[in-house]
DNA sequence: AAAATTTATGTCAACGTTGTCATGTGTTTA
DNA sequence: TAAACACATGACAACGTTGACATAAATTTT
């Protein structure tokens, strides 16, 4: 075959045209002729021309977006990949995938430098970065186009559009759940001060205790993150005291599995002896033996709102902030017995 | 704020050079005089000044990946792209994730767009994608760099770099292990006849039996996806007939969780009344009850290896066709037992 | 002290597009 | 039938950078 790439000039030549009249059938113009439109295009098809993006780059914004998250190991991730890619593919944006150590101190230089480089029009923030305000700030001074994901039951600010997710009244949800078939010393298995997800869920509990008329115990709340080591951790903390909870709150679905794993290990039945509740509803949620009672949290669905808003923001140039928020529903499955 | 964001033109203005002086510098190229040098930085770090990749594009390599995949729910994506990601930052490479559906038949004319577009240097084929010989040719002759991850004892052939993960011998290997610990009926369920993995990890299982002097029966195979609604389903469909296998061999680790579960759901114990097998050691693996024994496939590693390669085929131009082989090691866990 | 060489800087074209404007053609309007 | 207008095409600059080459100053060699 030959040796470089077809450009516009080559299809040109050999159509008998000038260049911008092959741009012009590349993009659609009014203005040209169905003769040389036919001909043009049967050029493009003979040479396999494609317009190489990254010089219409230098003339038009740009196209892409970067998703920017932190714990690349988790389900959340991927979910909110697919749900963002589904947009990109339907609008024609291509997706950069940027993880980043929210902890390294280098986010902001990361994060400006994939930003000023201009090859990505805008980007999707995830916690715990999306919860520095700080930092948004620092991206939007510089023109950057940004969208967050947040938990709360409302945005915190109108820097920027903002989905949030109303972690405390799903938290309040489930509670309230454990508390009606009658549970009344239930554990708060993943308490982490820095992680807004957490301290939401964490309100919701607190608040169904108090509506219940029970006050929160320090002893049944334990601190964690958001991994199955962690749920183990926990949960033999836990089981190795007396007064015994009859219930779990796993702040995310891996705690809970790890939680179930442990029960097992100390000859607890689940639910008979422990009710067990997990949040998010990950995949494998309802592959654990029980299925997990747990909170959907439709991750996809989010991210794929927050491209769609990111888009939007790119497409149009006005610096409009529209936000939307998520409710979360319970999913009951077979992890919670009536006590 | 300003209103643009600076070029390296307006750098030059302040610092009073040539905008090629600051190009200099930018790049580190020899034969700037110190002084310039850091009046050049300081108008630099004064203006936050960012070089403008797109731009920079035209003139050089690009320093994008693509990363192409099928099946976008597997733990094997979000572990094989955190496996190129690691390669990417290292090299200063930049990742665009493609999912594409190969049954879709416009798998051919994304990828042309892709690679013609010239946003990407180069891209990673995972199966089936990479399996389908005439399609990596296509994608050869319009000059594209590929690099192909499929399963086999070795490459296919030398059309470009390839990384082969030895399906077959791991699945002689974790049958081998059932057949030493007395199992005779051994099911394997999983088995696709598109699914190159599949079968490699088949003609493993067929070729261990064989070895220990026993026949392949019809009856213990049982064809499915990857899935564990579809490990449920197969079985579902063993354990309804008389004459029931002592251990299962899931060809993927979803499989064997489906088996798992159903073996729980018909009051069996495993390992006790009926051993299973995984394939993968995929997180979840180790999450289980009881924990899977199965054979870890280190996808990260093997996306890495893929990553370097291709990153050295686009810094490089020689056409080289480097290859590089995995062998899977057996993860001895819970779930099978003596017979 | 002239010539050659090294060091430091600048000028300008090129990359492959799109946007602006100019220049044609026909075709309608006055 | 001239003027106005729609339509169709082309010339050329611009986007922000890098590479090839030119030039000037400083240093070394003859």
């Amino acid at each position: 075959m030959s040796s470089k790439k077809p450009t516009i000039k080559d299809v040109a030549r050999l159509a008998g045209v000038s260049f911008k009249t092959v741009s012009r059938v590349v993009n659609n113009e009014a203005w040209v002729s169905d003769d040389i439109k036919t001909r043009v295009q049967a050029v493009i098809a003979q040479l396999n021309y494609q317009p190489n993006r990254t010089a219409r780059l230098m003339r038009t914004a740009p196209f892409s977006l970067a998703f920017v998250y932190d714990n690349p190991n988790s389900h959340y991730v991927i979910e909110m990949q697919n749900g963002i890619l589904s947009q990109c593919r339907q609008k024609g944006f291509e997706l950069v995938i940027h993880p980043t150590d929210s902890h390294s101190g280098q986010v902001l230089q990361e994060l400006t430098t994939i930003i000023g480089s201009n090859q990505v029009g805008g980007v999707i923030l995830t916690p715990p970065l999306s919860e520095n305000r700080e930092l948004v700030q620092q991206l939007l001074a510089q023109q950057a186009k940004v969208v967050r994901i947040v938990s709360g039951s409302a945005p915190p600010d109108d820097l920027c559009p903002t989905i949030y997710v109303d972690d405390e009244q799903a938290g309040f949800n489930i509670t309230r759940h454990l508390l009606t078939l009658g549970h009344r010393r239930i554990a708060f298995l993943g308490y982490h001060k820095d992680h807004q997800s957490s301290l939401g869920r964490y309100r919701g509990y607190c608040a169904a205790l108090h509506e219940a008329g029970l006050t929160v115990s320090e002893q049944l709340v334990l601190a964690g993150d958001f991994t199955f080591d962690s749920g183990v951790a926990m949960t033999e903390q836990l089981l190795q005291r007396g007064d015994k909870p009859t219930a779990l709150f796993g702040c995310n679905d891996e705690i809970a599995a790890g939680a179930l794993f442990t029960a097992r290990m100390h000859q607890l039945a689940v639910p008979q002896d422990l009710s067990i509740v997990g949040f998010e509803n990950s995949p494998f949620s309802r592959q654990t033996w029980p299925r997990l009672t747990t909170v959907h949290q439709p991750n996809a669905e989010i991210a794929a709102k927050a491209a769609a808003l990111l888009i939007s923001l790119m497409l149009e140039n006005e610096a409009q902030t529209e936000h939307c928020g998520f409710e979360l529903q319970l999913v009951l499955r077979d992890s919670v017995s009536i006590l």
